[in-house]
DNA sequence: TTGTGACTCCGAGTCCGTG
DNA sequence: CCACGGACTCGGAGTCACA
């Protein structure tokens, strides 16, 4: 089992793909999820591994479904 | 802020759905999942918080993606 | 068959900094 | 702008006895 499982990986490559779409740096990011920027850094890099109310917040900042975190 | 928030609550009455839909207790799911009873009760009410890790452990389990979750 | 309170332990999540 | 580290707090993971 590797340090960074594929799925989270996965999820932390779309939450990247959908931030940088708005134009976001992390930093903004973070400040509009209310969450630490090394935080959000860690969870982009799958090395976090975050809790379902953490993923409601990142999806509520980003302006989309839970379910996009996961399509495609 | 409730103790159990909607998010949570939905999430855990997906879960519940998926796993009563097989016939399958509460029991018999744990085991499967690999994860103590007592635990999946928590899940299904919204009284837990689990991780993305644990989410996928749940998919898994039930044979479904982890976008069945947050569909509909 | 399921809900619940209480428990331990480790990781979720924060805040400081660096290259 | 980002990756990464250290140190910290508190809440999630995982379990049990009991209702």
């Amino acid at each position: 089992m590797p340090s960074v499982p594929t799925h989270r990986a996965a999820f932390g490559a779309r939450v990247r793909e959908l931030r940088t779409a708005r134009g976001w740096s992390q930093e903004e990011f973070a400040h509009r999820a209310d969450l630490d920027r090394t935080y959000v850094s860690g969870v982009e890099r799958g090395v976090r591994n975050p809790t379902l109310d953490v993923i409601n917040h990142l999806a509520k900042a980003l302006g989309v479904d839970v379910m996009e975190f996961f399509s495609r």
